[in-house]
DNA sequence: GTGAAAGCGCTAACAT
DNA sequence: ATGTTAGCGCTTTCAC
């Protein structure tokens, strides 16, 4: 039962050279003689010392951790950007607290700050939208922070996500040409930001475009959840729309399924254009027809950027080209269109 | 711009006190006089005084940091344990460091590492086997840990899961009693833990006091995923089966899709059985009859046993009556049985 | 009820 | 190339 107990100090002692000498090799710093640096190697290995990372976090004010806000991790989009980041971060040896805020401000602010008691280097925000309170938190902290598969109502904050307003767009044209009758928009809350200056913008360009009036009414407020989308579908049908662009996959798919079961047909009276295509759009039947997004993609570039912001000098920061980095989206017909 | 830069001393300084006392307060300790303890709590709220968890961490030993293994956070089944955990650690005042595997053994082993690094003060190990050297790492470590959501070649770890093996006989006697012809059991590897000692037994059982010979090529390997399910669609109707019992979720999802895009009316002239009540079950067309698990729940009830072990004494370990956790599991039928 | 002081295990000047 | 020496910000005896 070996306890705890070999730190860099034993190794030292041990293999008799200073602990600075042993802090040297464990950090590659060159400048060791390569025969001491094989004694103090031996050493390690032989009392299998490892460092310890939050001594050594103390000292050097560097954890190595990033923190991740995540609305909801059993939701495939947010987990797919999970994956992606963490792969990055794992490859430039960085670990992930992830934490769930339940898409409730309350529950972020203090997910938050909990990630910066820990001293995280840096975080990663997936949200639709900021508190004023966390605002304040993010900007008083020092802490980079980068806004990932989303936008939200703090400018300042660098986003690494796709064209919302032209995705958007796109979808409802599509849908107008091919459908004799009024074209919904699915989304979450109509007041975050990422809706109201985007997605309903791209809505409302689409529908001037072709010449048809906006109704306030063609638009949905969800959740997104599978169930709630499934709730909604009669309202939705009932409402007179002959088709819908849905900006959540669960969504997408409760609203089929639900649509199918009180015998609405899809794609014949009814089409639907999903946002996300995880793999949810592939398992329902009809397939769903969808904005297609490189998800991982999206994770792994927003922990490049942290990473990048997190080796820069606070100076340099504003200097960083990226504030914004825009994902190509794409378009995938399947069943759900005709 | 306000920086890092109040600590405990400064608080002590500003409320005339020691930094003893600042600690008390901060803390909890109940030997501070009221009077004091106001004063204190006055200047940490004045001057916004954050306690910097790394450097308790390194004092007093614990990080209340867990460490989290997980095969594939896209995986919904995963998903839904670690959204368990997290909300009781949150609950508990932790936080989780979450790590992918990606199911391979040399990657849980370096993540492992890394978590013992990060001195987290447990373990929430997910995946189905245990290679010999991350047992060696267990073992020698007093980091509590605690296996999520299955069961592993080793003993000694505590887990939270359901009874697979009697889960596994309802589903194939289920499947017996309703099919003419051969019924399939499809699992990930066969040499894995939970599927050689529990769900083959369970198979075995079932075709047993069916009076049923079981045969090896009944057995198909997948990974867990719905392209490998729907890949390997062919190949199991081709097999003669005519159901099958499958341990993944987005693997039935796939084998299903598989089923009908090839022309094989399910549940008429096949049926399945998943084994996780994902919401993926749901949302198949049919959809899907399945074992319900509580997913959720095995998460959480893993986080609560962790708390517990990393809070008793080493030497009481042992006695802590919950050794194994078994959860109750049900059965709901739907579209993809007769 | 409160304070003084010794670490926790490491990094990072600064010497040599 | 290597060693010495301060801390990093906190917890925790041990005195008083």
């Amino acid at each position: 039962m070996e306890k705890q107990s070999v730190t860099i100090y034993t190794v030292a002692r041990e293999a008799r050279v200073s602990m600075a000498t042993v802090s040297r090799v464990v950090n590659g710093n060159p400048n060791v003689k390569p025969e001491t640096r094989k004694k103090v190697l031996d050493v390690i290995k032989q009392l299998n010392y490892r460092p310890n990372a939050v001594a050594r976090g103390l000292a050097s004010k560097k954890t190595t951790t990033v923190g991740v806000v995540i609305p909801d991790v059993t939701n495939a989009y947010f987990a797919e950007l999970a994956l992606g980041i963490d792969d990055i971060a794992s490859m430039y040896k960085y670990n992930m607290i992830l934490t769930n805020s339940d898409a409730d401000d309350r529950k972020a602010l203090q997910v938050v700050r909990g990630l910066m008691a820990k001293q995280v280097d840096g975080i990663i925000f997936m949200g639709h939208d900021i508190p004023e309170e966390l605002r304040q938190e993010f900007s008083s902290s020092n802490v980079p922070v980068v806004v990932a598969g989303s936008v939200t109502n703090d400018d300042e904050l660098p986003t690494v996500r796709i064209d919302y307003q032209e995705a958007t767009k796109q979808a409802i044209k599509y849908l107008i040409e091919r459908v004799d009758g009024p074209v919904a928009l699915v989304v979450g809350s109509k007041d975050s930001t990422i809706n109201k200056r985007y997605r309903i913008e791209g809505y409302k360009q689409a529908l001037q475009e072709a010449g048809k009036d906006f109704d306030e009414k063609l638009i949905f407020e969800t959740h997104d959840s599978y169930a709630e989308g499934y709730k909604q579908s009669q309202a939705i049908a009932d409402s007179g729309a002959k088709a819908a662009f849905v900006s959540d996959d669960g969504v997408a798919a409760g609203l089929l399924n639900g649509l199918t079961d009180h015998g609405v047909k899809v794609p014949d009276e009814f089409q639907i254009v999903a946002s996300n295509n995880t793999k949810t759009t592939e398992i329902t039947r009809p397939k769903l027809t969808t904005i297609t997004q490189p998800l991982y993609d999206l994770g792994a570039v927003s922990m490049r950027l942290l990473t990048k912001l997190m080796n820069s000098k606070d100076e340099d920061k504003e200097d960083d080209e990226s504030k914004d980095v825009i994902l190509e989206h794409g378009f995938e017909k399947r069943q759900s269109t005709r």
